[in-house]
DNA sequence: TTGTAGGCGTTATCAC
DNA sequence: GTGATAACGCCTACAA
């Protein structure tokens, strides 16, 4: 009560006149097994709580070598599927007393590699990451010092590491599809960061659905280096005025869409007149577009919460040898923003 | 290279027969002011990196009382307004090798509360808040330790913080002014978190346009209690079915726009013919929206830097006597989401 | 049933 | 120029 200072073990056990392990032994619930005395532990428990005791985590941490602390390295936080990933993360870690170190890598990798380094000073008891994918020294290095990781949204090919993402080969394929059923065949694929792999599976799936619909894949229609807005942005105008004579647009995240949607516009060309569009990644503000636009569901906070569970597990020591490489599926959300054209179509092949 | 073990200042003192205190010195640059050899000095240097030496945080922070974290507790990082600021905190705290603890309390007070309580045992450096509102005494006992805090977007009448964040009143005003001389006179306000400041403000701001218009607020127009999308979609609802003849609709967040947005389409009406909209915080997606969604801007990367800037200032002991309590100017963007209906208006006044 | 002592990895103080 | 030594606050053998 009117303790303002800080208190420790040792205020409390000087003020009770024990010692410090007495204390430290009942406000760990180790009573019993030590056999400490009803009356001194509530004794104990009592002060504790006038004295508004909260144990020092940094010296916990050094001594335990457990701080209850896990990184998240995402991305771009600022893209709704990061930050929902990042909130079921973050409630699935409150249950158990852990937080969260955050940081933004901005698709860079200098920045992933000094936040992985920052992090692991620090002393966290595990990291959930969605790497850049070019390198994978600093990450490896971290797994090799047994740090628990779990990969989301994007894998490694070269390190094997529990994974969680999304089934982004079929996903992308069904969207090219539903495309394709409509009657287009000169559709632009406004690709991310070339080198992660979720980008690789979704271009591959684009590539796969035009080859199964005999359409000859044209590589000067896939466009774009980055998920974000920026890039769609850039990657439409450039397809846009390049005559290919596209209908349709696939970008492969939600931002790009938004660039592309601006450019489109800045064109004088509306959707889904002139041309389609279908994006990768869903949000609530999809439906409300004009026209709302089709698009690709992910099942975002599954992946957050499992990637927590995978995590939680590793780091309590838990080793199922369950394959830990999970490829939710997604789901197509059909809206207005592709035009079926398909009466209009000329056989090709 | 060949040194997989954790290295600390022990092992590479150890390899080099030197102390643990010289290699310390070394390694924090100090060598001029102990004078350490040149020599002496390099083959630390060299072996340290060898080693792959990285301090230990923990350690350094138990003694240093001192860690480079700080806590950011915001209410809901899913709001592009929060992760936004968010990102721009990250952004300037990477510069000073700080790292981030983060914490979205969901607008619930013991959550909020005890992300205080275990970010305080974590030992930050200080807290960026944006509080719910109702509460404070978590966080003026924070304030007590004398650990920094900065508040943002929302503030406190009874502490005595340092403040960052938008001229809600004013944003609030002129948006709902700009309502009025479209003709609207039957506007219902969706309002947030109602034990929030950011809110209150906004509720003023939207009474004061009115009074000074010469309209007589009606309270039953005010409907919400949360910022969420939830809310919006809620009040709208009962807005809507109230009869109570509304013209026009005044959403506190965009996520209480989208909300409003499914509330309004469900009930088979159209934007800006049967209701008008304006929303507060703009986002990029607002512009592709059936109508554009004119809406109230708020300057959110300057809140999180300066939120930075103010805390590493508090952090180093910097006290200047500016009065830290900054009320960044917002900006209307007119779209195409309200209707002039001017010319209907009949004179009641 | 409780206490003692050592150590987690660092830095600061004093000594030589 | 460099080295002991003592904290920082906590946990845990090992004693008693």
């Amino acid at each position: 009560m009117n303790k303002k200072a800080k208190s420790t073990l040792f205020s409390i056990a000087e003020h009770l006149k024990l010692s410090v392990s007495t204390v430290s032994r009942a406000l760990n619930g180790q009573s019993e097994k030590y056999r400490i005395s009803k009356k001194t532990t509530e004794r104990i428990l009592k002060t504790a709580a006038e004295f508004n005791y909260r144990p020092n985590q940094l010296a916990r941490g050094l001594r335990m070598r457990r701080t209850h602390t896990i990184g998240v390295i995402i991305p771009d936080i600022t893209n709704p599927f990061f930050s929902e990933i990042v909130r079921s993360i973050e409630n699935a870690a409150r249950k158990d007393g852990v937080s969260i170190l955050i940081s933004d890598s901005n698709d860079q990798t200098d920045l992933e590699r000094s936040a992985v380094q920052t992090f692991t000073s620090r002393t966290i008891d595990g990291l959930i990451i969605s790497p850049i994918g070019d390198e994978s020294d600093h990450i490896s290095e971290l797994n090799q010092s047994s740090v628990p990781i779990v990969l989301i949204d994007r894998s490694f090919d070269s390190l094997c590491l529990p994974f969680i993402g999304s089934d982004n080969l079929n996903g992308s394929k069904e969207a090219t599809r539903h495309l394709i059923s409509y009657g287009h065949r000169n559709i632009g694929f406004l690709q991310g960061l070339q080198r992660s792999s979720v980008n690789k599976d979704r271009v591959k799936g684009y590539i796969e659905a035009l080859e199964e619909a005999g359409i000859q894949p044209n590589h000067t229609l896939i466009v774009g280096d980055s998920f974000g807005e920026e890039s769609g942005y850039i990657s439409t105008k450039l397809l846009l005025n390049s005559k290919k004579d596209i209908t349709a647009i696939f970008a492969a995240s939600n931002p790009i869409a938004l660039g592309a949607i601006k450019a489109i516009h800045e064109e004088h060309l509306s959707i889904p007149d002139d041309v389609s569009i279908v994006a990768f990644d869903d949000q609530s503000y999809c439906n409300y577009f004009s026209p709302p636009l089709t698009s690709v569901a992910q099942q975002t906070r599954d992946i957050g919460s499992l990637a927590y569970s995978f995590l939680a597990e590793s780091v309590a020591g838990i080793t199922t040898d369950a394959p830990k490489n999970i490829k939710l599926p997604t789901k197509l959300i059909v809206r207005n923003s592709v035009k079926n054209i398909a009466y209009q179509l000329n056989k090709s092949t």
